[in-house]
DNA sequence: TTGTAGGCGTTATCAC
DNA sequence: GTGATAACGCCTACAA
């Protein structure tokens, strides 16, 4: 079945040219006959020659390549992420070696590890919720590999970023809660080692602290942004008779989890408690009532990144000039907030 | 910023040996002294010395890749595919190059190219909906590359393959739905170009046939697995009085634009029209009513995949011995089908 | 316009 | 055990 390779030696051989004269040829070289162009190009095509990959970029020191490194494939934010990512960098030509680090520092390092092996040009990386050394990343920079970062950043890791403003878009959020007449507003939260999960945080602290409610301090769950973790969180308070009148989640899951409770103990959403998600998951434009949460256009980040990558692979110019690329999220409002509006 | 990157050549110089020695040193050859074994480790350690997988491929004639072949990275089934392809090869050191047809015939022709070019071992691919040749993919295998197809595939395309029974699952779910009472049972379908919709057409077709209703034919609706088409469809239908009292749709989102318009309609679900739908998308338990689905272990599907490439590239022996494994998808009853449960 | 030759970083096959 | 050397397939000065 599988015969042989052929290569350019082969292409010479039969054409009884040299094989620089082939490579010339093959590569369009402007300095070439055209007859001798054509004659390479047929035979080449006659025996399905296939330029070898990796013996060219040995030779020319790059493979164009980019390493993609992700917590989860499968999480919907970042398959849609490798979505954009694939979008702008395929059509430009470059390989993507995808890599998943589950979320564990260890991972992560053995991947990297491996792009800089793989003579990767360079690496779009999303950090794992354990990762606060940047040692093995700043690696690879050392190793000539262009990095860019994307929303779940080492902040004072000085490469290209491009993130959500979280920040606005929960203070966003919450405002919007208050101004529905919430009174008593709870966070659900991830883990605070997590960039995007502080910014959320904080978002929501400044919102109650600007509010005009009496009590303006915060009341925050901490890993809270599972379904079953809100779920048995709402169950919990329901008991202690401690509920808020709404929660803003930095999960649609949680923002879920804690619906799905409210709904178990009959209280009605949004007229008793309202709630807000976050990410804008497909699935929360069709529960009842519908979940209002924060759309972090998710494809149009992963073309960005893609974009400042080819940027820097391109005009190795200016190499100090590091973007930070702030991406507003959409506040998107659904039924599961609207108190006021189902009140008229 | 990036130091001229350090080989084995340098490791040789300042130590003095052979570069062989070297290069079997760190391959932890077993005819090498200890001492010049640790001697090698300890400065290419220190001098941040990175094996050159190029060099390394092209030398030993393959490069430990492996490339994948979806239509679109970001949907459900996909997504969840790569990540246990992924689960699977990254544990076992190789690496995944990712691409995307679109859909597009053109664009998965290009993809293999550039596997074919890469010198990939292996090539896991689900096809195009345009795809009906196979030349392309052939020209793969005949490069010495492994091919295993995933759940869209080229039946007479002599390769391993692992695919859903979409008959079986069809055909059970149209029991069901006939088991439940209802009496005239219409199929969303989508392109029959493509194998799936073909066959789950097919079960659908054979449980009416085997039904011991009076009207045994087949009520097909094509190109209505979108949700905007099926809503479309159902009221259309309704306005000619012409609705059936069932839907069993090729996919989740043909199944939800039908449950969306009947609840504008305020048809009742299950009790007026049962739905069932396929592929157990995230948001079918979420719905109200939450819609019956199938599920189609999209994650172990790509674990398989990923096992029988690995297997073939182990051991290569029994090169004609060519797998075909069907997954039987589970049917998943929910609200949106349970029309006699509802009597009770 | 074409040929010559050297090398990209490894590994494999000889020897010693 | 180690060393020398020739590949792997391609590209690119340099020379002709």
């Amino acid at each position: 079945m599988k015969q042989k390779a052929c290569t350019i030696k082969d292409i010479a051989q039969t054409l009884n040219i040299n094989i620089s004269t082939v490579s010339r040829a093959l590569n369009n070289s402007n300095s070439i006959k055209e007859e001798t162009r054509k004659l390479v190009h047929d035979l080449a095509l006659k025996l399905n020659y296939r330029p070898n990959a990796m013996a060219s970029s040995l030779r020319k020191g790059k493979g164009n390549t980019i390493g993609l490194i992700v917590p989860n494939i499968n999480r919907h934010f970042f398959s849609n992420l490798i979505y954009g990512v694939e979008t702008v960098l395929g059509a430009s030509g470059y390989n993507i070696l995808i890599c998943q680090s589950t979320d564990k520092l260890e991972k992560e390092k053995q991947a990297i590890s491996t792009l800089i092996n793989a003579r990767v040009d360079g690496i779009i990386i999303s950090i794992t919720s354990e990762t606060e050394q940047s040692g093995h990343i700043e690696n690879a920079i050392e190793n000539g590999i262009v990095l860019v970062q994307v929303d779940r950043v080492l902040h004072n890791l000085n490469t290209h970023k491009i993130v959500n403003n979280n920040f606005n878009a929960s203070y966003n959020a919450t405002k919007h809660l208050l101004a529905q007449g919430y009174k008593k507003i709870a966070h659900l939260s991830g883990p605070q080692t997590i960039n995007i999960y502080k910014e959320r945080q904080a978002g929501y602290s400044k919102a109650l602290l600007e509010s005009d409610l009496n009590d303006k301090s915060p009341i925050i769950y901490e890993n809270t942004i599972l379904a079953e973790k809100s779920y048995e969180l709402v169950m919990k308070l329901h008991a202690e008779k401690n509920l808020p009148d709404a929660f803003f989640s930095a999960s649609d899951f949680g923002a879920l989890g804690a619906l799905q409770a409210l709904q178990k103990l009959k209280i009605k959403v949004p007229e008793t408690i309202g709630i807000v998600g976050y990410a804008n998951e497909p699935f929360t434009e069709l529960t009842t009532p519908s979940i209002s949460s924060i759309d972090q256009y998710s494809i149009e980040i992963g073309k960005e990144a893609a974009q400042i990558m080819l940027n820097e692979l391109k005009n190795k110019i200016d190499k100090k000039m590091v973007k930070q690329i702030s991406i507003e999220p959409l506040l998107i409002i659904r039924d599961s907030s609207k108190k006021m509006m189902n009140d008229e």
